[in-house]
DNA sequence: GTCAACTATATCACTTGTCATATAGATGGG
DNA sequence: CCCATCTATATGACAAGTGATATAGTTGAC
């Protein structure tokens, strides 16, 4: 569904599907990942629908590119999902899941080990997202709330994929806290 | 891949198909959602190797229920899923999607009323969570710490979804505030 | 008594997402 | 010179998820 629009919506220049994915996994993939196979194979189905065209231009540095632009009716389709309402995609929290199981274990070990590990982990995550912050607060004095119209918004969800880390992080944290306690009361 | 574990996770005690999409909607979706067609089919497919057994008995409200229980190999497969590193699903989040292309649309107005209309959205969520969880604490005085262990992860899980959506919730309010101070400022 | 709502299972067509692999030009290091 | 790495596109097999539809027994209301 909606990969189609995120694309439609990075074609604000023209790119290759090389640099849709490269955009992908720099800006895009805390909130919406996606392989490059599948990339290529909704460019050619929005072409085929006349939402993008393309032309093949030589490049300096590698093979020829083929490069998508967005056409009239791209850009009205874009504007269309964008006016929707707010759309609810895919949101499947797998270590959710696991923990919620994890009862099945029977002893509190693994879980506190199994928390630590996450905590761990999405501290790695909230490092590389609070490094591209950086580097934007860097490299742009204007940064977050000057910011031209479009990388205004953009800030807007780097945000949002820095609060939901953060907030995950404090969840650990409590989790860890409350698991402690009942190790504590078990061995009174 | 995660959605034939949850299932295993489910069988604690033997459900059918149709049970287990009810345990799905009450109790899971704030997760992991899945529809009732792949519930059915992962059954089958699990059945096939030989990771559950099943039997058709009569129902006293309705027809025959096809009644799934875990084998060995079942629990197996189960905690030997819940032995490993933390997991993450798919979490893709199509109005984050939505806000980051909204600079598109050039005036603030839009990204205002999309924001707020998200934060309402959240607020549904936010109360259905709690509606839950007082649910919980009310028809039990052991909620949530001093739950018997399956349910206290449980419990873990509900915390889990409360504090996402919080913190969603306190990203829109600050997104509100800023977008609110930009409308001000072009303003002047 | 029939109609809606609920219990219950099943299947099909389709879309979306993953993983692996193939091809091939360009660049730079050893 | 060869090898690794980066740029660049493409395809095929497969797994996972969605949406619609079919069937059918049970219960309770009107």
């Amino acid at each position: 569904m909606s990969i189609e629009h995120v694309i439609l919506g990075l074609l604000q220049k023209p790119l290759s599907g090389y640099d849709i994915k490269q955009h992908f996994d720099r800006m895009i993939s805390h909130f919406w990942a996606a392989e490059q196979s599948q990339i290529y194979r909704t460019l050619k189905k929005l072409e085929k629908q006349g939402l993008l065209k393309s032309k093949v231009e030589p490049s300096d540095r590698g093979p020829d590119r083929k490069v998508y632009s967005l056409t009239s009716a791209g850009r009205e389709s874009l504007q269309e999902w964008l006016r929707n309402e707010p759309i609810f995609g895919d949101e499947r929290h797998a270590f959710v899941a696991q923990l919620c199981f994890m009862g099945e274990l029977e002893d509190f070990e693994q879980t506190l080990f199994f928390v630590r590990r996450l905590k761990e982990m999405q501290e790695e995550t909230l490092a590389e997202l609070q490094g591209c912050d950086a580097m934007f607060r860097e490299s742009d004095p204007d940064y977050p709330d000057n910011l031209p119209h479009r990388e205004f918004h953009f800030a807007l969800t780097l945000d949002m994929g820095i609060a939901m880390i953060k907030a995950k992080i404090r969840w650990c944290n409590q989790v860890i806290k409350r698991v402690e306690a009942r190790l504590e009361s078990d061995v009174e």
